[in-house]
DNA sequence: GCAATTGATGCTCATTGCGCATCAATTCTG
DNA sequence: CAGAATTGATGCGCAATGAGCATCAATTGC
């Protein structure tokens, strides 16, 4: 039969061989004297051997003891550091989430929550694999992560979306080209220039060309990438101009580029939160969705970003 | 307030999880479902969030649990094979040294200095993880093993080295191969015959084409291969020859192959142990480490295998 | 020698954990 | 698709356990 004992005892044990006393440790362990006697004499039946040597006056470990102190110091360490005390985790607990989010969003759309909820919860870390859209979804239904920030429409039965911001595609221009001094472009308009798009494949490329081929506009490309902020580059360049997801855009006032809306038809993606139906999520995974759905969800409602 | 719980809990999620059915671990913990039930939830409850995701058909751990069953599966083994567990073992004490080693090492470094270990200490049960070089001082940075055994040379401020041994590269090849006529051969020696290597990223492999490029030879590899013993393999089919760690060679005769030391210049790795900085050692492990330093750290200074 | 202090013990009582019986939900089989 | 089999959860009664209070015996300091 295997042993079994409370955690508790080791830290009897432990807090009577560190004070030297059976009532400043009892203390220490809010329990009374009598009580913490017991428990260690408990501990010894089970273990079928003495743990302290003790007279009246006097307490200190056996050999035995002795030899136990390295391991039930860093047991108790393991375990008071690990996710058993998530239940602390407003106080000082650690925790660990992990998510898979879009590189465009990874940038824009975690900093400003991540920061807001660790000043919440110090302790919490992060694992961000910023992937492609259809690895993201992938790394979710694997359950490599606890959810996922990506673009929504794929249906899948074993998924659940919860919509989070509308990111329209802009068009990306230098300060001096001829689109960027009107305030708002169509796609007509784009038609007599190089334009700079990413793969094929990728996800924001196929709900381009599909949400385009709708209203029958076609585009020539002429240049591609395999990443969006590679586009930014060229455009920045000079070798062209790009449609790109207003998050992959630089924020604010840049040096050299300038983003406008593209109208006639306004496109966009649906960027929202990718979970496994039916899983749970890690106490602090569960805390910060609900921060970032706080955040970011309202955003949703205003189109706009938080 | 610190989190209590008792051993039994944490066997009993183990045992759930593992088993995938409360009956199955009822039965395997000699207690009754309702019981396990009621153990589990009140585990739950202590820690604050679920562990197990249940339907009356089905039972798994959530992403909580996932992240907790490693460090249960440790703390219990480390438990079990500790000296609170005495009254098992009745007479010797128990314990459970777990360690990294290269492959070639695994083999012919450790059974003689455990065969000595446990006629001293028959209750110490040993884990070995015989892993590349690379992935062996992860595991010990990860903290996954107390210490390993591994190629001295990568500087890790957070990893100890402590030398056991030199091994140097020979050559190996078949019986009735041309060079085998020869007491030892020069590296020119190799140059006229098909060469089998392992793969370039592996720590053998970096260390023996930095060490050659040092005396400005170029080999000219035939055949790569991913397992130092595949080598073996297709040097005794005839295919060639290959440069080994001697660690990595049949010791004793055999039936078709020798090796031959190869000098101008004779290169040889370092294997040492290697711990994390600060950490400390089981009991147990120490004093195996003691061992394995006595025996492999004396052949060390004397350049031969013990 | 006496007082102060400590770990151990007796006692009472509230709490806990057990197994049995049973329920509701899920899945399998005919 | 309905019924049977199986699983995890719950109600219940009861034995076991662990708590604090009061007190004891032993040890040490003044």
């Amino acid at each position: 039969m295997s042993i079994n004992c409370e955690i508790l005892d080791l830290r009897a044990f432990l807090s009577v061989v560190e004070l030297a006393s059976f009532h400043r440790a009892a203390e220490a362990l809010h329990i009374s004297q009598p009580a913490l006697s017991r428990r260690i004499q408990k501990l010894e039946t089970v273990i079928g051997a003495p743990l302290l040597e003790r007279t009246t006056r006097h307490v200190s470990p056996t050999a035995l003891g002795v030899e136990l102190v390295p391991l039930v110091r860093r047991m108790l360490e393991e375990f008071d550091g690990s996710l058993f005390s998530v239940r602390e985790i407003g106080v000082n607990r650690g925790g660990l989430v992990t998510i898979a989010c879009l590189p465009t969003a990874a940038f824009y759309f975690l900093p400003t929550v991540i920061r807001q909820f660790n000043a919440e919860y110090p302790n919490i870390r992060f694992r961000i694999l910023d992937l492609p859209a259809t690895e993201g979804l992938q790394a979710v239904a694997r359950g490599e992560v606890e959810f996922g920030i990506n673009i929504m429409g794929t249906s899948d039965p074993d998924l659940a979306f919860d919509r989070l911001v509308e990111d329209p595609f802009v068009l990306a221009a230098r300060k001096d080209h001829p689109l960027a001094a009107r305030p708002e472009v169509r796609w007509a308009d784009l038609a007599p220039y190089h334009l700079i798009t990413v793969y094929r494949s990728s996800a924001n490329r196929t709900l381009l060309d599909s949400a385009l081929a709708k209203s029958n506009i076609k585009l020539r490309w002429f240049y591609e990438v395999t990443h969006l902020s590679t586009s930014l580059g060229l455009v920045e360049a000079g070798l062209g101009i790009s449609v790109l997801p207003q998050m992959a855009t630089p924020q604010g006032e840049h040096p050299f580029l300038v983003t406008r809306p593209i109208r006639n038809p306004e496109i966009s993606r649906t960027i929202g939160v990718v979970r496994r139906r039916g899983a749970s999520l890690s106490p602090a995974a569960e805390r910060f969705l609900h921060m970032l759905m706080g955040t970011w969800g309202k955003a949703a409602l205003a189109g706009i970003k938080a």
